[in-house]
RNA sequence: GGGCCUAUAGCUCAGUCGGUAGAGCUGCGGACUUUUAAUCCGUCGGUCGUGGGUUCGAUCCCCACUGGGCCCA
């Protein structure tokens, strides 16, 4: 250790603020000067090698010591110096951890590919060793030397050249520990990809996850387009919207809560394939299944049907995960053994009267037993008129019946206008919980994903009536372990029926109903000018990398998710 | 919107049946040429989330508020 090399200690005093986090910024800052006394810069740009050296990610120079990786996993130093030669590496990271013994030191350097050693000696390095002084973990380094292997047998890297690239003024989280507090991980998140590998592992799958999505319906003849986010109008879905300004046209708009009415008006201009994956807002609680802006996949298919939709669902679905497993194979066979669900066999199909009619027999309340038998409108018949003085005896049942939320489903069904409604409310309340139970493998380890099709028309105003049953429209949702994940249609085309579903819209409206959607007179010409029977599609994109990498919580796959702000900053 | 939980050092956490607080890691000083949460010696670091109330005295008890988490709507 040379004098240059030593920081001179600041008494607490003369720091500001004096709290422990002041005192290691002024530390770290302390070392900045003393590397721009020397003349260096601790935010240098000129990242290079010197010493006739390539430079080369991590991962890359990891792999030239391959040959001399033995079964444990460790590493002979003669074996590596044989593998790799003499030539000289540069490599460059973030350095996080160092440990020192004195004229020899480790140091652990990051970056985007992999991590490796630098065993740092004085014998190497001579005078230029006591630069360490001024390295912290945190800090970006850059280094030049052969590969080697320690004593212990770890793959590292003997650096001729050492230099700090860029001084942290902040010191990491605590190495075991690292950083939990999931309010401290979502604000900074910065710090939690560094802290938290499995975290940056979640972002790199989201974005295999896109690109699969994009690479498959590209080819299938989709063609990816980009339709407006700021809308003069509210629709293409029901949700509360938030509400904007544009100052030069003085004109209020609103940012979209689905992009639908747009992509349709392409089938319209002949396009007949397209799709769009992009942000959608939309101003509602929060919770681990919401974001105020999330991402959707809608696309639509001019000449196919909501049953064509069905099996092209599970193609996507498994072929999505297949290039997900094909790009972070061990990270990916992880999740996939958490997961409460198989892709694997084909995803159950069962129509909503009929999910119903079956909840129902499981509930074991014999009234409801003997009405199931002619099917979920059978059901909904018996429930009609207010049921509160049966909910004792009813409740007592089975296990099953004791678990329905029955008060919030009386509510429901007292709010309904009509019998399409109250069916959906015993889908809602009688079904929808229990999905994940009632629809299992054969060996009754993992739930099975479930298309509920056929929904009542009065809850479907965008989609295509059946042609068998007016009463009902040619749709389907997915639910993907209980949760709901997709939602599509055969689009209704015939400009009239359209246009009574809008009026119905606004009237909901008028009566104080704040998710419903505008009339768009414009998309109806747009139908009076022909669109091509289709099928139309949407998913968030969130949910299914939730599920794909077994998140608990939408906030973990949104790296910036809408926090309140935080006070004193 | 309702219920439950939570907030102590930069990080991870103890603790005080009411007498203004501790540990580990981090930081700083020192020793150490094969570490893996290195080790060893010394040392710095806190308006105990905010505002009220009770009390001689509150970080602790009570109330309100704020942030966050979980469950429900």
């Amino acid at each position: 250790m040379t004098d240059e090399g030593r920081v001179t200690q600041v008494p607490a005093t003369d720091r500001e603020g004096g709290s422990a986090e002041d005192a290691i910024i002024q530390a770290r800052r302390a070392k900045a000067a003393h590397v721009r006394e020397r003349r260096e810069n601790p935010f240098a740009n000129d990242v290079r090698p010197r010493l006739g050296s390539r430079t080369i990610d991590i991962a890359d120079a990891r792999a030239l010591g391959d040959a001399a990786r033995d079964a444990s996993g460790r590493y002979d130093e003669t074996r590596v110096r044989e593998a790799a030669g003499a030539d000289l590496l540069h490599v460059r990271g973030r350095v996080i951890a160092l440990r020192s013994t004195g004229g020899l030191s480790f140091l652990r350097l990051r970056d985007r590919t992999g991590e490796v050693q630098l065993l740092v000696s004085q014998d190497a390095l001579g005078e230029d060793y006591a630069r360490l002084q001024d390295i912290d973990v945190a800090d970006f380094v850059e280094a030049e030397g052969t590969l080697t292997a320690s004593k212990r047998g770890e793959l590292s890297i003997d650096p001729r050249r050492l230099r700090l690239v860029t001084k942290a003024y902040r010191p990491l989280p605590e190495k075991w520990h690292g950083l939990t507090d999931v309010e401290l991980r979502y604000r900074q998140r910065y710090v939690d990809l560094v802290a938290n590998p499995p975290v940056a592992d979640v972002f790199r799958a989201r974005s295999h996850v896109v690109r699969a999505t994009r690479a498959i319906l590209d080819a299938h003849g989709f063609l990816e387009v980009e339709t407006p986010t700021m809308h003069t109008l509210v629709g293409g879905a029901a949700a509360r919207p938030f509400e904007t300004h544009h100052n030069a046209l003085d004109m209020h708009l609103y940012m979209r809560i689905a992009p639908e009415l747009y992509l349709k008006r392409l089938l319209v201009g002949g396009l007949e394939r397209v799709y769009e994956i992009g942000r959608c807002y939309r101003n509602e609680g929060i919770s681990t299944r919401h974001n105020p802006e999330f991402t959707m996949l809608e696309f639509y298919q001019a000449y196919a049907t909501y049953t064509d939709l069905m099996d092209f669902t599970e193609v996507l679905l498994r072929g999505v995960d297949a290039r997900l497993a094909e790009a972070m194979p061990s990270t990916h066979a992880l999740w996939k053994e958490a997961r409460p669900f198989t892709l694997e066999q084909p995803f159950v199909r069962v129509p909503m009267e009929r999910a119903v009619a079956a909840a129902a027999e499981r509930t074991a309340i014999p009234t409801w037993v003997a009405a199931a038998a002619a099917g979920g409108m059978g059901l909904v018949a018996l429930l009609r008129d207010d049921f509160g003085a049966s909910i004792k005896e009813w409740a007592k049942s089975s296990p099953r019946a004791k678990a329905l939320d029955w008060g919030n489903f009386r509510k429901g069904l007292a709010k309904c206008d009509s019998d399409g409604e109250r069916l959906f409310a015993c889908y809602e309340y009688l079904a929808e919980p229990f999905l994940s139970g009632d629809y299992r493998t054969d060996d009754g380890k993992r739930s099975v994903p479930v298309f509920v099709t056929d929904y009542p028309f009065e809850i479907s105003p965008l989609a295509r009536r059946s042609d068998a049953q007016p009463e009902l429209t040619d749709r389907f949702e997915l639910f993907v372990d209980g949760r709901e994940l997709c939602n599509a249609f055969s689009e209704l085309n015939d400009p009239d029926d359209q246009a009574s579903r809008f009026e119905a819209q606004v009237a909901r409206k008028v009566r104080g109903d704040e998710e419903t959607m505008d009339y768009d007179g414009d998309y109806i010409r747009a139908l009076e000018q022909g669109m091509p029977p289709a099928a139309g599609f949407g998913m968030g994109m969130d949910r299914l990398v939730m599920m794909l990498t077994h998140s608990a919580s939408i906030r973990d796959v949104i790296l910036f998710p809408l926090l309140r702000p935080e006070s004193g900053t």
